[in-house]
DNA sequence: CTTCTCACA
DNA sequence: TGTGAGGA
């Protein structure tokens, strides 16, 4: 088949076919007068260049999603949530833009301020990557869950977490619910007993990877808490464990943020992870481990970024939420939020 | 009808 | 990331 054909067939231009050939997509043969043919084959990988153009990918991304075809749900997987990513962005400029309209005198400080601020949001979102190397995690990371440390396990009562976050939310049968930083999917798998169905966000590949392994009914998406690859009210509950600690202060309210965009009305949240109680309470335990020389301890809450639990239900209380805790050791807390 | 190249946004 | 013109 020659190239107008094959374009017709494909909806497209001969001359834009030519272009992806010159850019490596594809190497049709050619006949004794120079003319290019294509065979069926030629056409499905036309066909896939062309859907994954139309999601926006670019022609360079989809030379290396065509590599190896077992890897293109991969890829189309990290499409979707650099979009999401977008989206949010130009929702975000929108609104600013709102709300520069809405000043009644326009000064130059109060857009300034504004545009500053969502400079600040664009930069987080973007600036989110994986410090923790998840990536190389990801295989040992249950093996990991069972070896204490020394001096300092940060996992001691993980079961009892867990186990605690689900008992606030109690999922319902029918319901959808959506796990933040899933990892290998422990806790999305307790609320799937329930007859939820889940879907786990997370930024590494790999543990996505290894939590389809071993829950093939979890929907899971690459993303992360500051651009969660759904859309508005989309779910009915929203849990996560041992994840916030790895944003600052000011992009777990960003999440937080985030996370109420997505819930649905009258949805609830449940939070189990690493964080103090409140600045008083921070302090004291860290004089305790100062005077226990327990540096192991120190380094840990140093290298990541403990919150207080007084911040987080002080931003849902403002946010129209309910809020119940529950403490479980010195630095494990269960935060549980019902939009009401 | 196809090829290629050059220029253009 | 494509498109249009123009000659062979």
């Amino acid at each position: 088949m020659k190239i107008k054909e094959a374009a017709s067939r494909l909806n497209t231009t001969p001359r834009t076919i030519r272009f992806y050939e010159e850019k490596g997509l594809i190497q049709p043969e050619k006949g004794e007068n120079d003319y290019r043919y294509y065979n069926e084959a030629d056409l499905w990988k036309l066909q896939t260049i062309l859907a994954l153009r139309e999601v926006g990918m670019s022609t360079s991304k989809i030379k290396t999603t065509l590599q190896d075809e077992n890897e293109v749900r991969k890829y189309l997987n990290m499409q979707r949530s650099a979009l999401y990513e977008e989206w949010l962005e130009i929702k975000d400029m929108i609104s600013t833009l709102d709300q520069m309209l809405e000043q009644p005198s326009f000064s130059q400080k109060d857009i300034f301020t504004l545009s500053n601020h969502l400079k600040d949001v664009k930069q987080k979102r973007k600036s989110w990557e994986d410090q923790w190397n998840f990536d190389s995690q990801a295989k040992d990371y249950d093996k990991s869950l069972k070896r204490s440390g020394f001096r300092f396990n940060v996992h001691e009562f993980y079961e009892e977490a867990l186990g605690s976050a689900v008992g606030f939310v109690k999922p319902v049968e029918g319901e959808t619910g959506l796990d933040i930083g899933i990892g290998t999917g422990n806790l999305a798998e307790k609320c799937f007993e329930s007859g939820a169905s889940m879907i786990g966000v997370d930024q590494s590949e790999e543990m996505l990877k290894v939590c389809g392994e071993k829950h093939p009914t979890i929907d899971t998406r690459h993303g992360h808490f500051l651009a969660l690859p759904l859309m508005d009210k989309q779910v009915d509950f929203i849990v996560s464990s041992y994840a916030l600690h790895h944003l600052t202060d000011e992009e777990k309210l960003l999440a937080l943020q985030e996370m109420d965009r997505v819930l649905n009305d009258n949805g609830r949240i449940a939070i189990a992870d690493l964080m103090f109680e409140d600045e008083e309470q921070k302090e004291a335990v860290m004089d305790q481990f100062e005077e226990e020389g327990n540096t192991e301890a120190i380094f840990a809450i140093r290298d990541e970024y403990y919150g207080l639990r007084s911040q987080l239900s002080g931003w849902f209380e403002q946010h129209g939420y309910r809020v119940e805790v529950k403490r479980l050791s010195d630095i494990l807390h269960v935060v549980y939020a019902v939009k009401v």
